[in-house]
DNA sequence: GCCGTTTTCGGCCCGACTGTTTTCAGTCG
């Protein structure tokens, strides 16, 4: 595991144990904060160890947590984190994952029944200790009763993929209900993230009664687990929650920033309310009294309507929903000029597809007639290379035949530019499998990773800045060959690879396919800092893949990807050319 | 534990829902 790895699984478990014994909140805060912030870096934190200042000169690192992470680099342990996990049973890590059981309640449960992991909870439910338990009655022993069942997958995510497509048939499906005047999903989804933790759907209506029936009465609902005044949250068969939160109308812009978050994002912007005497909640921005809940008491807002005039009074300028994170988007790096990020329609070319020559489902005319119905100028014929055996990778004599049948395909083609390519395996040791004879004959070279998946960290960094060097290759695809929640993948150095990618002009892919979004949001952000090009491809093994490309959209403008900086939405003229000069 | 164009100490977002409570703690979004 890697370093960064590492300090962010100490920092978590730290932030946990501190909270089970009844730290000060805003100490536990700290340390959570810590560990998210090295699971978003993409670089080695090490490099860093030589010096505190370096590390402190990160936000949310002080001089304490700038010890410990030398320490950790100097000892490989951490030793109050060492003393704090011998304080808790391991087991209560997994009694916390239980919705509805937070720390106060376990730490009841640990203390006064017995409880150090899931089977003694169990038990100690069946015996009847925990319904003796102060603040315990009937009801709460079989809300955890259910609980429990669900514990295995409720912290589970899912994949972005998977989750738009249902978020959107809820939202038509709600939309039809007589009253509701806006509804749209928000939350993660909004913000396009790769996994998503539940669906959050915002909505103004005239009659919530009719809507909320109709949000619990949904087919393949499994229960239902909140439904108050304002808000109904359902658990689908599926495992999936959905939450359904109803504002009115006059509120709605407020109401959207709230539900989109971040969370982080949400807390900087009420800090920053505050500070301008303001005060930031769903229902809109009010001028501060002092005293709560200013839309209970017929406050007047100073803004609520829409996003961009609460922004506006905030005097910040109006930040794109997957921007939305607490990195950066807030302070001057974007603030001073909000960079125009890329779109869907900006793309203009697909330059990673397979055909039935690999292991596509196209033929040639298949792939270039769906390029060309998708609006696209051109289109990359990069089917897999011989050492890829199970994805029926071709051999040197097959390639040759494969660029004929290509360039034969163009003479009757008209209205699109089908490229003859590969997508060559980089080998673990870094060279390619194909010769660079072979290599030159092709108009276009994605190398990507398939194999040796597992590599450490250096030696994968070395593997793939030797194809981002290599004269003849012009894309670096799925760099670090991770499938979300199967495959872990590389963990190169990222800025390293991003440097030389500047360097060498050969773009960086982000693969859109939903089970990879790799290169992935923060490593996009590295990139574009680097100064590196990006290619966003679709990977296409069958006409559907080509939907897969708003993922990746999504995706790109999470790294803050603006349509230069991507060879996709380039002109044929000046991508061709870009192209050429590697020939 | 972190942080600072009013601070190096004293804040640190704000509201809805539930169950158990007779006035609100705990959890979640
Ligand atoms: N102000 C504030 N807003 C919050 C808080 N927790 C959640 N929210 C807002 C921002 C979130 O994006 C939104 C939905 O909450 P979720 O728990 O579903 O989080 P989100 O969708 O961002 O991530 P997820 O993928 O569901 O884990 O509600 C909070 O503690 N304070
Ligand atoms: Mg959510
Ligand atoms: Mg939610
Ligand atoms: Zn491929």
């Amino acid at each position: 595991m890697s370093t960064n790895a590492e300090l962010e699984r100490i920092f978590d478990e730290m932030a946990k144990v501190l909270e089970l014994t009844g730290a000060n909140p805003f100490r536990v805060n700290a340390h959570a904060r810590v560990a998210r912030l090295m699971g978003d870096l993409t670089y080695d934190i090490a490099t860093l160890a030589d010096d505190p200042r370096k590390l402190t000169a990160i936000d949310g690192i002080g001089d304490g947590t700038a010890r410990k992470i030398i320490e950790f680099v100097k000892t490989g342990k951490v030793a109050e984190h060492d003393e704090l996990v011998e304080k808790v049973p391991r087991g209560l890590f997994q009694v916390m994952e239980i919705p509805g059981l937070g720390p106060k309640t376990v730490k009841l449960l640990w203390e006064q029944a017995g409880v150090t992991d899931l089977e003694s909870l169990k038990k100690a439910l069946d015996s009847g200790v925990v319904e003796k338990l102060p603040r315990m009655g009937a009801k709460t022993v079989q809300n955890i009763r259910d609980s429990l069942a669900f514990a295995a997958k409720a912290g589970e995510r899912i994949r972005l993929g998977v989750a738009l497509p249902i978020a959107e048939a809820i939202v038509e499906r709600l939309r039809a209900v007589p009253g509701v005047t806006h509804i749209q999903y928000a939350g993660s989804l909004r913000r396009g993230r790769e996994t998503i933790g539940d669906i959050d759907i915002l909505a103004s209506t005239t009659d919530e009664n009719a809507l909320f029936a109709a949000f619990t009465a949904m087919p393949g609902i499994e229960k239902v687990l909140v439904a108050g005044g304002t808000k109904a949250s359902v658990r689908l068969e599926r495992g999936v929650q959905v939450d359904l939160r109803i504002l009115p109308e006059d509120s709605f812009g407020a109401a959207l920033m709230y539900f989109t978050g971040s969370k982080e994002h949400n807390i900087v912007l009420r800090e920053r309310a505050i500070k301008m005497g303001y005060r930031l909640n769903e229902y809109g921005l009010f001028p501060d009294d002092g005293d709560a809940a200013p839309h209970k008491r017929g406050v007047t807002p100073v803004a609520s309507r829409t996003e961009q005039e609460i922004y506006r009074k905030l005097q910040l300028h109006w930040v794109p929903p997957e921007l939305r994170e607490d990195r950066g988007e807030l302070d001057a790096a974007f603030q001073d000029k909000p960079p125009t990020l890329i779109e869907l329609p900006d793309i203009r070319a697909e330059l990673h597809a397979h055909t039935t020559a690999s292991d596509g489902r196209l033929t040639i005319d298949e792939l270039a007639a769906e390029a060309r119905r998708r609006g696209f100028h051109t289109i990359a014929v990069t089917d897999h290379s011989k050492s890829s055996i199970q994805a029926n990778g071709l051999n040197e004599d097959r390639l040759r035949a494969h660029i004929e049948a290509i360039r034969e395909a163009q003479s009757r083609i008209k209205g699109i530019t089908i490229l003859a390519g590969a997508e060559v395996d980089i080998l673990s040791d870094g060279r390619l499998d194909y010769a660079d004879d072979i290599l030159a004959l092709l108009d276009i070279v994605v190398a990507s990773p398939h194999v040796a998946l597992k590599q450490e960290p250096g030696k994968a960094t070395a593997r793939l800045l030797a194809a981002i060097k290599h004269p003849l290759v012009h894309i670096l695809g799925h760099p670090t060959g991770r499938l979300i929640g199967k495959r872990d993948g590389l963990h190169p150095d990222v800025n390293a690879l991003a440097a030389a990618a500047a360097e060498h002009d050969t773009a960086l892919e982000l693969n859109a396919n939903s089970l990879r979004l790799d290169l992935r949001d923060t490593h996009i952000k590295a990139a574009v800092d680097g100064g590196a090009l990006i290619a966003i491809d679709t990977d296409a093994h069958c006409a559907e893949h080509f939907d897969e490309l708003r993922y990746g959209i999504l995706t790109a403008r999470r790294g803050w990807l603006t349509p230069p900086r991507c060879i996709n939405t380039w002109p044929a003229k000046k991508l061709h050319a870009w192209l050429k000069k590697k020939r």
